[in-house]
DNA sequence: TGCGGTCATTATATCGATTTTAATTGCATA
DNA sequence: TATGCAATTAAAATCGATATAATGACCGCA
């Protein structure tokens, strides 16, 4: 039995690779706030490990965007704009574009599976289980992406997804986000992907992508974002 | 009087930005050859500097795809494939034409004095300085994108083309590349945009990659790739 | 002779302490 | 009262040492 990936808390991986998903995780749901002083020690407390796997956590959370190192003054989280969030938004449309259109291009039966999978673990959780819905939702999204062999590509999709969820949290969470039916929306993305219908799904992936992109575009204009 | 840039090596920036710096150059030079294994205690000695800074670069360099981690047994350099490249290279074709056209939508004539100005360097030292030829080369390319404005953006744009001229060191260096009049291609695409011909500018941008991509391409699936 | 398991070796990952560097405060001066 | 300097404090960066895991060699046994 394969007992390595979603298992309970206790000890998986390396201290950097816990420290950077913990990290990762405060500042995109916003517990570590935008613009926030990283300070080393205070992190090493928090979570419990030494100041190495620290740092080369928050090395790594630079190149993703997420933190800002400022060369002999130590971290902080990326700052966040109105500009900042229409450029993730932007390339999110014109790489997952790209990547769905290639995904639907290369499609087999395997992959097909894969999404239907991918999207019927997202709908269970989405009641059962919040907390695991989040991460089911970003699968679900890679998944119909992934069959673009590209992994350069998908890694820039991947980054590009928890930028702008980061927003989505910032903006006040999923309350909104699951008032409109975005479970419809979903259903139908991944009817056009299964029907290979490439036009057919990028134009509701991005129109996916430029809904909830309008919404919290007002709200960061209005300052509503804390 | 500014003296920090390209000043001589003394001692700028921290150990962790001096070894990422150095490292990248090997990696992207090819003097660390592509899958090699990256022993920190064997850097540690020929940078001479402690196993933090090294380990901080290398995570640096793991986000660029220029290294790879694997978890509990340490780092190699990223491997090369065809496949690998040519990924890189359509990327580059679809991010750095976005890029380009937006530049242009944008142009202004402080921007127009940069491009002619980083033309200008890489054109003297093409002949006269061959070692910081490749370091004005970049510099001119993301000067061509640097109008618009769109960080992330041009970040993929820097770490593609990392990633795609290590191929070309790898094929055996500039050797090969400046026979070809490259000199020419770049005054083309100079011109175009100076003239805000964002088709004509992205064609021959294009054009460019492709060229050296079809060259290069070859040479991998000769085997040539030492 | 081939296989499985144990031990020694090597290298990684991590910690704790030290050194540098930046920020802050208080003080003297204009 | 504002301003520049110096001493102090706080934090980051780095180092050296230790703990921990992976690799490879060796030995006994079938």
């Amino acid at each position: 039995m394969d007992m390595r990936s979603a298992d309970a808390s206790p000890i998986e991986g390396s201290a950097t690779q816990r420290a950077y998903m913990a990290l990762r995780k405060m500042i995109v749901t916003g517990v570590l706030r935008p613009g926030e002083k990283l300070k080393i020690d205070n992190l090493r407390k928090l979570l419990d490990t030494g100041a190495s796997p620290i740092r080369e956590a928050l090395s790594l959370l630079t190149s993703d965007n997420l933190v800002e190192r400022i060369d002999q003054r130590g971290f902080r989280t990326a700052e966040v704009s109105a500009t900042n969030f229409e450029e993730i938004l932007m390339l999110r449309c014109t790489l997952e574009d790209l990547a769905l259109r290639e995904s639907i291009e290369n499609a087999s039966d395997g992959w097909e599976e894969e999404i239907v999978l991918a999207h019927h673990r997202m709908q269970r959780a989405k009641s059962s289980d919040p907390d695991a819905f989040e991460d089911l939702h970003k699968a679900f999204h890679m998944a119909l992406l992934a069959n673009a062999h590209s992994p350069i590509l998908l890694k820039f999709c991947s980054q590009l997804y928890d930028l702008n969820i980061r927003y989505r949290f910032l903006a006040g969470n999923a309350l909104n986000y699951q008032r409109r039916d975005v479970g419809d929306e979903h259903a139908g993305i991944l009817d056009a992907a299964v029907a290979r219908d490439a036009d057919k799904a990028s134009e509701r992936l991005l129109n996916h992508y430029r809904m909830t992109g309008a919404f919290l575009s007002g709200l960061i204009g209005t300052g509503t974002l804390r």
